[in-house]
DNA sequence: AATGAATGAGGGTTCATTCAT
DNA sequence: CATGAATGAACCCTCATTCAT
């Protein structure tokens, strides 16, 4: 699915690349479509599972926030591209599949709290009433889904290992800028 | 294609849509796959005019900027949710039909080159010497293009109107930032 | 059809036999089932519209009743013993296809409706008030179909040509008996 | 088979209807055939017996011809629908498996038999003599199939109970009828 | 006697593409 | 410029049957 997207990929040729007959494909997956979502949440909690973890051995707020982009754009540039090839088709196949909508919707929700969280930890007692952390925490996860996407359809534009870097410039800059008169958000 | 997808949508259906018949569709095109090359571009020209055009008649560097942002969040939230549902299926074809990857390649490196230079007329001289301008237009496209895919499969974790605000907030803060000790980048 | 059944008949084995490619059978008919339903319309019609003609050129009632069954029960033994096979594969299909069924129990209907008529004007008027025509019309129809499914499996055990003049014979002794008692269906 | 059809029970579905793996029914059975075969040998056993008993304890040669029709049409109408659906499944299957075809053939001769034999005692000595009590036979047995297949394609045109009386309405009429001159069947 | 994973041929159906008109 | 019938390969999926356990 990675190479070929997900209508590319026939059952034919999943069984092929698995050594399996394909029968044997629709004994084991009631059709092509459960292999997407077994796929998708074998994915999804791989990036879960990564970020919690590495977020949790951080030593301080700032430094766990940095653990969990770090866990995912790693995954995004060097490690996995297969992985993320599959993430990009994934995302838009979640757009006409609802059982695939409804476990991205999941993934994301959660990331998003995950990250809301990380935020408030970091912030002062002051800053973090006024700061409105669940839309940054949106805003950074785009970054990180955008990321993915320009990596998967033209990495030829992004610097190896700049993405996790710059998405920390841009966690920094959010969290120490001064309070702004009007918000960060008017 | 907004609704079922590159592979969802028959030539017949197509034609059907356009009210031609299925053989004038190949008199005019080559292929399917031209249609999407040249949906792609309309697409991407209709982005990039946009983008442009509201830029240049803002009056300070600082408003041009917010300008480009709102031209294509506007777009990824309120008024075409069709065309942001062709341009993640877009992307994530962008991975294997190179002719469709070349143009994705394109369009992001004039977003990207458009971003770039304003931001440089937004940032003093000072700064602009320190700062890696290119990487920020790039986070900063990251970001949108995060924004397209997460309003396509998962609206409701968007406030409407949110977007645009979001990654004003995230220029805002990136281009007044005190010079980092260590660099936006570390 | 006739000689391999409805699920035997595969839609290329149909095509090859039409000299057409697969693909066209699914142009013209939407699916294989619309094929039954198309084959089932022509026989139907073929027995209704050569019931009703011989019928009605017939000069006494009981001639017109006689020339009915002639007209089914021909075709169910010498003229065309294809036609009975589909028949007796379409009956069992009707069980299961609600649109088939639909179908065969308009047909049925129609002949009931006909003998009836037939029958009504066969019988005096004092039999006709006291003989139930109906109830006849439906048990000669049963044995017009059970001579068809007779003849499909088990040909060997019906003289030919004894179909029609048996079922005449009972259509005699039916309108010809004495008034009994309790009537002819107590 | 009764709900779905010979095809449409697949040995996978059978097994799970009898709490059984599907490799366990090819251990008793050779084959999905099979299993029809010995379907069809309970029904038809089951009739033929059901016809039997009841006949035997019948006090004379008319009630005996009586308790043959109810046996069969009881069973065709109240009791076991599921039976009359599979029976007209097999009647179909007869026409392309030879296994059963025979076994078809075997029972409705077995029947006819059974009929020839209680109408000819049914009769007196100068009408067995003159009356064709085998096509008599064949005729009422083809009403009785009849019954079978309207019942289960279109059950809503016969009334409930009608049909056992209705074939003895025939069998009535047939044998109380004045020799005619020419014959039974002319 | 029993299991259930495994096979692979074949099922109905879709579809990009062609072409005579 | 336009039609729509026609093609045939490929699709997902089902299933009777086998077999190691």
């Amino acid at each position: 699915m990675a190479t070929t997207g997900y209508e590319g990929a026939s059952v034919a040729s999943i069984a092929r690349a698995a050594s399996l007959s394909p029968g044997l494909v629709h004994y084991h997956f009631e059709s092509k479509q459960e292999i997407l979502v077994e796929l998708f949440q074998e994915l999804a909690d791989g990036l879960q599972r990564r970020a919690e973890r590495r977020a949790k051995s951080a030593p301080s707020p700032r430094r766990r926030l940095e653990a969990a982009f770090d866990a995912w754009l790693a995954l995004g540039e060097d490690s996995d591209p297969e992985a993320v090839a599959c993430w990009i088709g994934i995302a838009s196949e979640a757009q006409r599949v609802p059982e695939v909508r409804d476990l991205y919707v999941g993934f994301l929700a959660e990331a998003i709290a995950l990250l809301d969280e990380l935020i408030c930890r970091a912030l002062d007692d002051e800053r973090r009433s006024t700061a409105n952390t669940r839309r940054i925490a949106v805003s950074l996860m785009a970054t990180v889904e955008g990321y993915f996407q320009i990596a998967a359809g033209a990495s030829s534009l992004v610097e190896t290992g700049s993405a996790a870097s710059s998405v920390q410039a841009i966690v920094n800059a959010l969290l120490d800028a001064q309070p702004p008169c009007a918000g960060e958000a008017p």
